[in-house]
DNA sequence: ATATGTCATGTTATAAAGTAACGAGACCGG
DNA sequence: CCGGTCTCGTTACTTTATAACATGACATAT
C-alpha cells in the first residue's frame, strides 16, 4: 500500500474538503467519520461495513459495528458516501458537493464501481411518476456488468481484497 | 383472508401460465415452487423471505431458509419475480413472459410496488454504458416515494402485513 | 465551578438475511 | 435394478444490521 504523495494530498484535500461541507451544515467530520471516509475513498470501490470494521480493528483494536454503521450513516446523510444495494456495501460519493442519488455501473469482475454524472433516467421517470401520481422520494440505479478492463478477462479474479 | 371466486381463478390461471411458461423452458414448477409463487403473487407487495417462511411454516410446520430461498432462486431465475434490493423482498413479476428487468415504484408507506413495463431509462443507459466501454449485465431501477393513495395521508401505518 | 444538555462513541446483545454442506427420496434412462 | 439427476429436508453457520444502554467530552447557563 505504498502511496504516492501526491496522491496522499489529493486524499487530505478532498476529506478536508468534506470536513469544510459538514461545518457549514453545522455538522462535524470527527475523526472516526473522517478515518471512515477515507477508507472507503482509499478503497475506490464498494466496501463492506465489515471490511471497514476489520481496517478499523487492525488501528485500535477491536470494533463493533454500531461504530462502524454509525458513522457510514452519517457520510450517508451528508452524501459523501453512497449505498450499494447490489453488493450490500458503501462507495464514496464522486461529487459529494450536491446531494444527488447515484447511479452506479459496477463491474462484477473486479468490483469496481462508477458512479455516472450525467443522469441517466430523468425526463421519463418524472413523466412515469407523474402518471402513476408518485411522489418520488430516491432513485436507486444500479448496473452491473463488466467494466472495460474486464470484459476481455475471462474468469473470475473477483475483486482484490 | 376471504378472496372471490373471481381473483383466484385468477391466480390459478396466473400459475398455470407460469407452470407452463417452466415447462416449455425444460423446468418444472414442482408444488412448493408454485406454492411459494402464490404467497407472493397474493401479497402484492415485496415480500422478505422470512416473511414467505412463516407462512408455509403455519401450513406444514418447521421450514428452513433453504427451502424458501431456493424456491425464490428458482422463481428469479424463471423471471417470474424480482428481488427489491431497496427492502430485502422479493416480488411477482407482472409479466413474466418474457425476462426483463424490474422497474419499480415502491411506496414507502404501504409498501405497495408497481412494476413499469415502459423503460424508464434505455438509451441514455445504454450510451453512457458505450462511453464507458461497460457490457451491461443487468440493472436495478428502484424508485422510492408515495404512491397515489398514500400521498395524502400524513403519518406511518407503514404495511399491513 | 458546577449543573445540565447534547452529541459522539463504546459496549453488549440480538435480530434479520442469506448460504454451505450433506443426506434422503423420487424419478428417469439404460 | 443400477446410476445419475433433481428436489427438498436438515443442520449449522456466515454475513449484515440494529436495539438498548453506558460513558466521556464538550458547551453553556447560572
Amino acid at each position: 500500500m505504498t502511496q504516492s504523495l501526491e496522491r496522499t494530498r489529493a486524499l487530505d484535500r478532498r476529506l478536508d474538503q468534506a470536513a469544510e461541507l459538514c461545518r457549514a451544515r453545522g455538522q462535524s467530520l470527527t475523526p472516526l467519520r473522517r478515518r471512515v471516509l477515507e477508507i472507503v475513498v482509499e478503497a475506490g470501490r464498494p466496501l463492506g461495513a465489515y471490511d471497514v470494521i476489520d481496517i478499523l480493528a487492525q488501528e485500535r483494536g477491536r470494533v463493533a459495528p454500531p461504530t462502524v454503521y454509525r458513522s457510514l450513516d452519517f457520510l450517508l446523510e451528508q452524501g459523501l458516501v453512497h449505498k450499494v444495494l447490489s453488493v450490500n456495501g458503501f462507495v464514496a460519493c464522486s461529487q459529494a458537493t450536491r446531494p444527488h442519488a447515484a447511479e452506479l455501473f459496477i463491474c462484477q469482475r473486479c468490483g469496481t464501481a462508477v458512479e455516472v454524472a450525467r443522469r441517466v433516467a430523468d425526463e421519463r421517470l418524472e413523466e412515469t411518476a407523474a402518471e402513476l401520481d408518485f411522489a418520488i422520494d430516491s432513485v436507486v440505479l444500479e448496473v452491473r456488468g463488466r467494466c472495460a478492463d474486464c470484459r476481455i478477462e475471462t474468469s473470475p479474479p473477483h475483486v482484490t481484497a
